[in-house]
DNA sequence: GTCTATAAAAGGATAGAC
DNA sequence: GTCTATCCTTTTATAGAC
C-alpha cells in the first residue's frame, strides 16, 4: 500500500538501520519464529513470510541462517536482562532491599519472553557456545556481580556475615529460582502473578538472612 | 555375518523385545542422535545409519519420528533419575544424611547424559508437553516427595524446625543446583568432579540447617 | 523383518530483473 | 534493496523385492 514507485528516498544509513523498516520487521519476525520453533525447525521461508518480505531480502541483510540466529539471540540477551540491577534505594534496610531485588529478579527471569530465550539458548548451547556464554554473562553473571558487591558492603557494615560474597550471591539467586524455575523451563506453568512469587521471596530472604547472621 | 537364511528362529516376542537386537540398536542410536542434535536437526537417516539398519526398519518399529522421540525420552526419564532416592542409612545423624543425599543428587543431575536429556526436553517442551511433564514427575517431583517425607520426620522428632516440608525440600534442592546448574545447562562447564561439588554441599546443608533451627 | 529404491515435499541458498 | 523464480540438497515417509 502507498507506493513510492521509482522515487528513491535516501533514508538508509550505510550499514545497519531501518531501510524502510524491513530490517526491523525481519528482526522481529525472526525472533518470534526462532523463539517458538527453535533453531532446527525454524525455516527462512517462515521468517520471510512472518516479516512480510521475500526470502532474498532476509539473505541480503543477514547472509545466512546461523548469522541471523546469532544476531537475534545476542540482541535479546542485551535487552532482556536490563531490569536486574542493583537494589536501588541507598538508605533502606537490607532486608527490604534484598526483597526488592528478589521481586525484580523473579519478575524478569520468569517473564515468558525471557524463558523462551533461555530455552533456545540452552537447546543450541552445543552448536552456538558463544551465545550460551553471552547469555550467562549478560544475565546470571551480571546479577551475581551486582549482588556480591552489595553483600560485601553489608558485611563490612556488620549488618550480615558473609565470608564469600560471590558464593552467597549465587546461593541467594539459586534459592529464588527454586522449583518454580524448573517448572517454567519445562513450560509446565504460566508466568506466575506477583501473589505467587511473594511467598518464595519471603522464604528465600528469611533463609538467606538466617544463614548469614552477623559475627 | 552368520546368516540364518530362511530358517525363522522364533525369538521375537509379539510386541516389544529384541527381534535380533535391532530394536535395541535403534533405540540406542536414536538416543545418541536426538540427545546431541535435538529433535529438529536429528534425521531418521542419521538414526538408521548410526544403528546400522535401514531406514525402513526404523519406521517398521516406531512408525514416525515423533513417536520414536517420545519412546526414547520416556525411556530415558525412567532410567536416569533412579539414583536419587531416600537418604538410605536409617540411624545416621540428619546432617550426615542430608549431605549424602546432596552428593547423590548433584552427581545425578550434573551427569552429562542427564543434562543432555534435560536440554532436549526443555527445548521441545512446547511441542511435547507430555514429555516435559513426565520428566518433571520422574525427576524433581520424586526427589522433593522423598525428601519432604524425611523432613517431616525430622520435624516431629524435634531435630529441625520445618513448617512446610514440601517448600523446604524444594528450597534444599534449589540451593544445591545453584549457579553451577545454569552453567551446566548452558554447557559452559564439564561434569564437575567430586572435589568441586563438596563446597556446594557444605554451603547448602549449613544454610539449610541454619534456616531450619528447631523450635 | 529387513533391505534397496523411490516418491513427494521442504529447506537453505542463489541468479537475475527492476 | 527488493522481488520472483529456480537450483540443489536433505528430509520424512512409502513401495515392493526377498
Amino acid at each position: 500500500m502507498a507506493k513510492t514507485t521509482t522515487a528513491k528516498i535516501s533514508e538508509t544509513a550505510a550499514t545497519g538501520d531501518a531501510p524502510t523498516g524491513k530490517r526491523r520487521a525481519i528482526v522481529e519476525a525472526a525472533a518470534r519464529v526462532f523463539l517458538t520453533a527453535g533453531y532446527g525447525l525454524a525455516s527462512m521461508d517462515a521468517i520471510a513470510a512472518e516479516a512480510g518480505v521475500s526470502k532474498q531480502t532476509v539473505y541480503s541483510h543477514f547472509g545466512a541462517k546461523d548469522a541471523l540466529f546469532e544476531a537475534i539471540v545476542q540482541g535479546k540477551c542485551a535487552e532482556l536482562m536490563a531490569p536486574v540491577q542493583l537494589p536501588g534505594v541507598p538508605g533502606q534496610h537490607h532486608k527490604t532491599a534484598l526483597g526488592e531485588l528478589a521481586r525484580r529478579f523473579l519478575a524478569t527471569i520468569f517473564a515468558s519472553a525471557n524463558m523462551a530465550l533461555f530455552r533456545v539458548v540452552v537447546a543450541e548451547s552445543g552448536r552456538f557456545p558463544e551465545l550460551a556464554a553471552a547469555f550467562y554473562r549478560a544475565g546470571p553473571a551480571t546479577a551475581v556481580d551486582n549482588l556480591s558487591g552489595y553483600l560485601a558492603e553489608l558485611d563490612r557494615a556488620g549488618a550480615i556475615g558473609v565470608a564469600d560474597p560471590t558464593a552467597s550471591a549465587k546461593l541467594f539467586f539459586a534459592m529464588l529460582r527454586g522449583d518454580l524455575y524448573l517448572r517454567r523451563l519445562l513450560d509446565l506453568t504460566p508466568e506466575p502473578p506477583a501473589a505467587e512469587i511473594e511467598p518464595l521471596v519471603r522464604q528465600a530472604v528469611a533463609a538467606f538472612l538466617a544463614a548469614h547472621a552477623p559475627d
